[in-house]
Parts: structure tokens; C-alpha cells; sequence
DNA sequence: AAAAACATATAGACACATCTAACTGAGTAT
DNA sequence: ATACTCAGTTAGATGTGTCTATATGTTTTT
């Protein structure tokens, strides 16, 4: 066991028995191993070889069978994890108005491996926005109101921006459906205008907005097919899928 | 070993391998244990018995010694990895401009961990910021202006959006350091007005923008300190991090 | 065709994180 | 005060993912 720097690579499980340690201290006056046991979701026998580790790290403070604290390494580490996983539970829930329970899960198993830089960056964004709360131009509520009250973003309503509607006519003129451009044209990816199943499959098949596409062939039968080629990947979409698909034209 | 739904439930390991793979087929025409070890940064030792595993599970075609093939699930899960790993890092990179090699660091952990809604939900803020890529109101463009062309974001200059500029100063009337509410009062984070690692310290104890803290007691000494609670932490702050503080009284 | 070079596989070790089952110790109850 | 109960520990197993060192094929060279 090579300690690195200072407090750095620690597992993301022992990161969590820490978090999880923080949390009851906070709650209750000291933490036990058998509501540790409970919060994690492990039996009491992998607590006591983990509180060991934690120990000889110097992270922890315990004596066997006695109350568990945190000594002043264990408890930084402890908030910059919940800090992060704070941080990355609202950017899930306010800003990509995610499922709560989504939020936490994706939150819970990246608070592990966000950077520094990250960490600042992303708090970046959330002063910037707090900056104009519900300003003239609130980008995330209108980001909602786009991508979420009306799912079907083909139709996003500017309703109350008017400019912003102008603005939008201007750009629908100049894209088309990727079933539509011509065969060894490369094409932008604007959106995917597709839901549930299908919006997912294309997501990840790597059809994402910003990338660029070229469809190479048309196979005209009774089932169409569009073989298409994008970053390294070359493969066939379904007339519905290649329909989903909204571009532009590369110049 | 308990095979889920279909897909799911791989570890991350399993999950670069076949990432690997992937990459490697498109670049050249097969792939080889050598170049999957090159690649991964793992000894050639340690790709065999992963073939193996994966080549069990049905997501790989090999034989022993010969060119590594993916099954048809294999190449799902590799091209739903790899366009995880695609959004991620452009959201690191494009909109929070994080530095290429955190941006690419971060994404590469936290690819495994991001939810079909987080993928949906994340691709629809491209879309929408796509939506409008150099108009009036570009959202994205000032983040950047005000986060990191001037990184002193107290200052958040908005030339060019004079409405900005008027709604920002209104903003401002309304704030003040955390360093000068009364004892007793509560009030919202709005940001940290500090750079480097002393931002990075108040960040990673959970100071962030959006929490209500509440200054519990100041403490008039030759180094004054400031005692705060918020969350479930109660701690100790000196005076130039409470003066970093920037918050809004709550009413 | 035999030898050298190289790719790949296996054996054995280690660290981690979990489990079940059995044991220990300390307070509680009758 | 003896036995019960229950928190906590230890022992031993399992599975993953890595390593070093060694063995085994395959290909290339001479």
C-alpha cells in the first residue's frame, strides 16, 4: 500500500465507510459498527476489517468493540467526498432534472472520481447561474421548459422569447433528417428526436448530439437500411432511426 | 456471478477491455492481447484471464492465441461505453473547459457509472445548447467570459449585455461576505469568491454555491474565527475564508 | 530443420471487498 | 451467579484484478 500524496486514492468503498462514519457522527453523538453495517448495506464482518484499514491509515480513530471517531484527515476526506457527491446530486436533479433516486445512484458511485478541476469547474456553473436566478434569459429554465415539459424537442416553444423563436425558424431551415441527405454527404448531428427505447439505442450506439455523421449508402429495399460512419464506427440504422436523426449540412 | 437483466452489471474493468477492443478493431483490423495490454496499460498476464472471463459471458469471439473478435452484446456494451465516455468528456471539456487531461481522467471512471437518464438527460443540455450556438443569448459563451476569462467572478464583467449588466448589479445590492452577516442569521451561498486551493479547501468542506449556512458565533481574537453550520457540519472558517463567502441574507 | 524471437498462457502470489459461520466478550435477566 | 443476548471479531471461502516468473506455442531467421 503506497500512500501517494496525502490523502488521495483511497477506494471509493473506503471513501464511503468514511462518508458513511461522517454522516452518523453528524447525527447521532458516535458511530458503531453495526449502523455503519446498516447504512452501507454490508453484514458487520466486512466493517470491522475496513474499520482496521481506516485505523492503520490514520483515518479513523477506534479501539476494538469501542466507538468509532474520525480523526482530522479521515474527516476532510469524508466532506470533500460528500461534498462531491452533494454537488453532483444537484447538478442531476436541478440543472439535468434527473429521477431523484437516479441522481443519487450515478452521484454515489462518481463522487469517487471527480477532480479537483472538476469539482471547481462544475461549482462554476452553479454560481453562474445562481447569478440570474430568474433573469431575462434563464438558461436552465428554459432548458426545462424545452427538454422537459415538451419531450418531443423538435417542437421546442419559445413562447416569450421572441427572439428566440426567430432565431430558432432560422436554424430549422437549414437541417434535415439523416434519411434525407444525400448518399456521401457528412452531416452535424443537431439532435436526436426520438423517445424511450429508440432515443436511448442511438444514445448509445454513439449518435450524439455535436458529432459528425456521413451516410455512405442507401440500401433501398422493402426494409431501408443506412449504413452510416461516424468517429471510428461504421454501422446500419433502420429508416426510423436514420428519420430520428436531425442534422445540418457540413458547408 | 449473477447475470443481471442483459447487459448490465459488468465491472469497470470488463467494461475498458471491451472498450479496448473496440477501438482497436476500428483502428486496425483485429485485435491482439499485446496491443490490449499496451493500450489498457496492464502487463499481458492480466488480459488473458479477462479474455477468458469475457469470452464466458458471451461478449467476445476467441479462441486461445487467436485474433479477439466482439460478439454482437459485446459491441453494444463497447459503443455504449465508449459514447458515455464521448458526452462525458465533451461536457467536461467543451462546456464546464475543464483541462483536457482531467476532463479526459474524470470521464474515463465515471463512464461506467452514468445512468441511462443521466445519458438522456445530459445529451438533451447538448442538444439545447446546440439549439442556439452563437445566438443572442449564449448562455455557454458567457459562462466562459465570466468563469474563466476572468476568474475573479466577483467581478463578472458582461460587456455586450447591458440588460445582464443592470440585473447584475441589482444581484449585487443584495449580497454580502459571510464574514459580515450577524451571529444567528442564515443566509444562501452565492459563491466562493477565492482562487486555487484555498477555493479548492472551501469547496471540499462543502461550502458550495446554493447551501443555506448559518454563522452560529464570531470569535473576536487576534485571528478571528468564524463558527458556521450548514448540512449536517458545524465548523470553524477563518476570517479571509469567511470573507470568501459570498451570500444573499435569507429574507 | 533447428534455433532464436516473440506472443500468449499458466502458476502462484497479493490486495481488496465481500460473504457465512463460528467465536468472544460484556452487559442483562432471571 | 449462571445463562442469555447481542455487538463485534475472527477464520475461512469466494471472486476480481493485478503482478512476476515461468512455460508453451508460433513464426521467423539462419
Amino acid at each position: 500500500m503506497e500512500i501517494s500524496k496525502d490523502n488521495l486514492s483511497l477506494t471509493p468503498a473506503l471513501e464511503d465507510y468514511l462518508e458513511t462514519i461522517y454522516l452518523i457522527i453528524q447525527e447521532k453523538k458516535i458511530a458503531r459498527v453495526k449502523e455503519i453495517a446498516r447504512l452501507r448495506g454490508v453484514r458487520m464482518a466486512s466493517v470491522s476489517p475496513a474499520m482496521r484499514r481506516l485505523s492503520d491509515l490514520g483515518l479513523i480513530a477506534y479501539s476494538q468493540r469501542e466507538f468509532i471517531d474520525l480523526t482530522p484527515s479521515g474527516e476532510e476526506i469524508a466532506r470533500r467526498t460528500l461534498a462531491r457527491h452533494d454537488l453532483l446530486t444537484r447538478f442531476f436533479t436541478e440543472i439535468l432534472q434527473m429521477n431523484p433516486q437516479n441522481a443519487e445512484n450515478d452521484a454515489c458511485a462518481m463522487e469517487h472520481h471527480l477532480s479537483d478541476e472538476g469539482m471547481d469547474k462544475l461549482t462554476r456553473l452553479f454560481e453562474f447561474v445562481q447569478l440570474y436566478p430568474k433573469g431575462i434569459d434563464n438558461f436552465i429554465e428554459r432548458f426545462h421548459h424545452c427538454s422537459l415539459v415538451n419531450p418531443e424537442i423538435g417542437r421546442c416553444l419559445n413562447h416569450g422569447y421572441p427572439e428566440l423563436e426567430k432565431y430558432q425558424h432560422e436554424q430549422e431551415s437549414g437541417r434535415s433528417k439523416l434519411s434525407e441527405i444525400e448518399s456521401g454527404s457528412r452531416a452535424c448531428v443537431l439532435r436526436i428526436n426520438a423517445r424511450g427505447k429508440m432515443r436511448e439505442k442511438l444514445l448509445n450506439i454513439g449518435i450524439l448530439p455535436g458529432i459528425n455523421i456521413e451516410l455512405l449508402h442507401r440500401n433501398a429495399t422493402a426494409e431501408p437500411t443506412y449504413e452510416v460512419t461516424f468517429g471510428a464506427t461504421t454501422l446500419l440504422l433502420s429508416l426510423d432511426e436514420a428519420e430520428a436523426v436531425i442534422v445540418t449540412l457540413n458547408k
